[in-house]
DNA sequence: TTGTAAGCGTTATCAT
DNA sequence: ATGATAACGCTTACAA
């Protein structure tokens, strides 16, 4: 009561406190605290009045007081190296679904692309002390981050590739590659083009490098030839799909009956070139994508679908399970992914499968 | 030194504390703690040596500690009713672009879209007391709750959709759909549908209204028709442009030759289900939309552009500069937006502008 | 069941 | 230029 008067004398711009909670219901701090914590020990009768109280008066504890009090800031951090592009977006939606039931709040690191801001994100203020747990999607860390981040010793868990040491979730890039290659095979064809992703940000980070290794080994097994010139690349984009297909398409020469291509993004830009260009899918040219991008039903795209909002909701759920005293709960798994059959891949020849 | 000892026994899990370097520097606290955030009264000499210290000790400061001590959190919240559709995903990496670049966090709030959580958002522990400010995108927000956010005396911006009482950044709707409709008055179109969102959390928020209102002012100062059964509805996804385009397409009778879609995600959608109903686009049927999607260069969309992500960041921009005193920072303003012609739209009749 | 009081790590106000 | 020291608002033994 004496307190509440001195904090005025100072402009209580604050809010109302703990304090004043306690005064008004003439309880101690203590108690305010337990009540509405919902901590046991409280008797019905205080506990009732406590949070009749709090109520009317507006009162929300002060994040930043119990978070130095207990150190635990009840928010965990999202690593992304973009939050536009589909598999991103998604992952955030799924991770912000789990944090914000559990009374968590997502604090967003976006790292522009281009490992711009690297440096000044683990090294400085910014994750370090600000978040209880981290889940990065779907980059590569270098060995001296994830030393830091073990250093620091908060729950950590990689959603949508992975890397070495550290717990992930993700699907199995490989199997998933291997789906897609092998059901063009079936559909009988044997001229087939790779257009594979790569990583701007040149870090051992292997997505890319195993849906290319799966692919190699299907066509091989399959005894089908792997042509140098009908291996392009892009960046996970639209607009790189674009590129891929007139790099494919421009020199003379045999060109392939079917690409697969390691992204929809990137599908569909192929598809949008093939369509400029008079290039006819799936009639000439079959086309599957990995990820089933909200546009890919539209487009009648064919792909080995994944939910990256899945992952990341698992691997929130993991990271919270960890924090509330069940150790172990962080661990790798593999998610699922599955071939949807759309209406952009067929047999080759005249004789389009369309219906 | 002494304090240090002390707090090691109690398993320091805690990191490196100010009086940690304090000590190692041979200086007070408060010094250690103008050095390192840069302050006027240190010699260089000890600020060089204090900075020497922190960083060897791998210091950084507990930001639940100076926000206890400052009342300022250093983190501003983004409230969407969703992350990833275009608008919302787009906007939320301007944000982050101002916010990382001047050492603030980014906390983001996503309303899943329904209106589902969002009593918890403003009563509960949420939003208020976490957050320095405010950055509301795209969303009507009840009286109650501009009231709630007034009462906590937060700076506030809304991006992309007016709301009373509140500054806001955001095209002028109007002029921007006008643009739209007149772009295919002046192809010689007369026969013009309109697909308008609409929001489903069915609040106050108007920029729905607006451009259908536009379209309808703009028809009839052209003298041109507006047909009942050419006008439908969808809510900004391509899914609802798909059967936007069924809707339309579906009844017997006379159709469009040009349709205005308030968002370039529906008016991918229609294209989309066009193709599929063997109408033509742009000889059928001509089509814009607004935004200026990712995929609109590659699919040869017209439409009219603006940029969320510039939107978002002038917001953040404001925001922060009034936290940091400049006072009146906060104000709104109209963001700009273009008409970019591409090959969606094209004179009526069978004779198609398409290269 | 409830209260007392000692932290938690900074910042900020005075002194010096 | 630097140093004590009192807040800041909450949590949590430990007492009562």
């Amino acid at each position: 009561m004496a307190r509440t008067t001195e904090r005025s004398q100072r402009g209580g711009h604050t809010g109302v406190s703990i304090e004043d909670v306690a005064a008004a219901a003439g309880v101690s701090t203590a108690t305010v605290s337990r009540a509405v914590r919902g901590l046991p020990r409280v008797s019905p009768a205080t506990r009732e009045k406590i949070l009749a109280v709090a109520e009317s008066l507006g009162y929300v504890a002060s994040s930043s007081a119990s978070g130095l009090a207990t150190g635990r800031t009840k928010t965990i951090g999202v690593l992304a190296p973009f939050v536009s592009r589909w598999f991103f977006s998604k992952a955030i939606e799924g991770a912000d679904r789990e944090l914000h039931a559990r009374q968590y709040n997502l604090s967003l690191f976006n790292l522009g692309g281009h490992g711009s801001n690297r440096e000044r994100l683990f090294s400085k203020t910014m994750v370090y002390k600000q978040i209880d747990a981290l889940l990065v999607l779907c980059m590569a860390l270098s060995h001296d981050e994830i030393e830091h981040l073990q250093k620091i010793d908060i729950p950590l868990v990689i959603v949508g590739g992975h890397v070495e040491e550290c717990p992930y979730i993700g699907i199995d890039d490989y199997a998933a590659a291997s789906t897609a290659v092998r059901h063009l095979i079936d559909l009988g064809h044997t001229d087939i083009a790779l257009l594979h992703g790569d990583d701007e940000t040149d870090l051992n980070f292997d997505v890319p490098r195993v849906r290319i290794q799966a692919f190699q080994d299907v066509m091989h097994g399959a005894g089908l030839p792997v042509r140098p010139e009908w291996d392009v690349w892009g960046d996970f984009t639209v607009h790189s799909g674009q590129e891929a297909f007139r790099r494919l398409w421009a020199p003379a020469g045999p060109k392939p009956t079917a690409l697969f291509c390691a992204s929809d993004e990137m599908a569909m830009g192929v598809i949008f070139e093939a369509n400029k260009a008079g290039v006819r899918v799936p009639e000439d040219l079959s086309v599957i994508g990995i990820d089933d991008h909200d546009f890919s039903d539209a487009m009648g795209l064919t792909t080995v679908g994944q939910r990256p909002d899945q992952q990341a909701e698992l691997g929130t759920k993991m990271l919270l399970d960890e924090l509330n005293g069940m150790a172990g709960s962080v661990h790798s798994v593999v998610a699922p992914h599955r071939l949807i059959v759309r209406r952009t891949t067929a047999p080759p020849g005249r004789t389009g499968a369309r219906a």
